[in-house]
DNA sequence: GGGCCAGTCCCCAGAAATGGGGATTTCAGC
DNA sequence: GCTGAAATCCCCATTTCTGGGGACTGGCCC
């Protein structure tokens, strides 16, 4: 079977799993057949502290987890922040040409290895607004990683990450949740997202001041909400604006 | 020759490129390789400190070009706006259930399949903070996605959008030039997205008016914005808060 | 025709945010 | 012991936003 068909039969597997622990014997029963041993899908969070739901789900041995939670590494962990600078996946090997390693990071890849985690291969996920996110396999300490299956695995991590993000409900809305906009409100929400007040708002859809008020009013209306920071709040989230539009120049 | 060997030939391929013409040479090859006859690279940028030109690869009909910058749909294209919901790729047939499409998004639609567009596979990338995008492909008008390929259109998307990253110098720029806020700054800006006022976070947090305030105003100065909204969009962006934050009640 | 909705415009009063000045204390790092 | 950053507090004036009232037009659907 090419490895292609794997990934098709790995993601309807994904679609279907219910739960987070199928999801990990999914990922556990992935990552040996690409002759790794360990995976982690999770969250880059301060777990202990984090505000429910963030993911997290691996098979890394008990003593590096308790060593990493008790250390806080969540945030600070080289391969993690390594996960930050780049939208594919990389190997462990080559976190020292893409951060500069502190002696800190070398003494918690050598925790690793302490506690029995080999080479690795990362890949990352993001999705703007949410937690960043990763997807890592390693091997056994001592084993190598197997090149061949590298792109494997970069579509098994996307894929996995994404299954986690629906199992954990993280952009769920209710069936008709979702407020709509006309195309006027959201024109004047997009100025507004960035940073136009209503009156500059008027200027550039050639409208009156009162309208845009007008138009904005009722946009906080059907969202329910109060304030200018959540109406925008609610439109990114449900994809009405995007960052790109936002922050665009 | 298998998919994969076909990624990772065409990986090979982007790191060796040394212009954006070459990768978008590149992506055609790739995107008629695969049954697709269009691809659009576009990466949208956001760095305060130095101006980055947008990125836009593309070898879209010149009509869709022009009718796209003309009535200005950068900010409202749907595939776009989708984009930002998922880490993985997706079929634009899957758009409807994705976003809560206007009719001005269904125009734009059939606008493209009148300049010869059809139907198409997108393949979103972020990198937290820095930059969001995404990797389009798509068949002429009337010819169908050939599923089979999908998987590597992903592999394909991801590999390309990171070579456009290298191109563009955008991982250069040394990871830690970003704004980053003190804890009182975040306390503060997050009890803002939650639609608090200034008066109102001040008596959450147990401080005075005055200095939530002065909070607020050293948060937009390290962000280079003036308005709350573009604060707390930079915010979210960057994963300084998340949605989960937020919205969580 | 009547109802509904999007879009446009107008008014007002009060609340909130922004941009400018200041200031002191505490604590970590050199 | 000095420096710098963070956190705290205070004042001012101005702009901007929010919530409350209205009103008129042009489509669309039944």
């Amino acid at each position: 079977m090419g490895l292609v068909q794997i990934a098709e039969e790995f993601a309807q597997q994904v679609d279907a799993a219910s739960s987070p622990d199928e999801l990990a014997a999914l990922l556990d029963a992935a990552a040996r057949a690409m002759d790794f041993r360990f995976f982690a899908l999770t969250h880059h969070v301060d777990l202990p502290r984090a505000p429910q739901p963030a993911v997290r789900l691996h098979n890394y041995p008990l003593g590096w987890v308790d060593y990493f939670d008790e250390h806080r590494l969540g945030p600070c962990d080289p391969v993690h922040r390594a996960s930050h600078l780049t939208s594919v996946g990389f190997r462990w090997t080559r976190l020292a040409a893409m951060l500069d390693l502190t002696t800190r990071d070398r003494d918690i890849l050598h925790g690793a290895r302490r506690a029995g985690i080999g080479d690795g291969f990362t890949v990352p996920a993001h999705v703007p607004g949410e937690s960043a996110g990763s997807c890592s396999f390693a091997t056994a300490d001592g084993r190598p990683v197997r090149e061949e299956w590298l792109p494997l695995a970069q579509l098994v991590g996307a894929i996995a990450f994404e299954g986690a993000r629906r199992l954990w409900g993280l952009r769920e809305l209710g069936p008709d949740q979702r407020p709509k906009l006309t195309d006027r409100q959201r024109d004047c929400l997009y100025w507004a997202a960035r940073g136009k007040s209503d009156w500059e708002i008027a200027r550039i859809l050639g409208i009156s001041h009162d309208t845009v008020i007008q138009h904005l009013k009722q946009a906080r209306e059907r969202y329910g909400v109060g304030k200018r920071t959540q109406l925008l709040v609610h439109a990114l989230f449900d994809g009405t604006l995007t960052f790109v539009d936002v922050l665009r120049r």
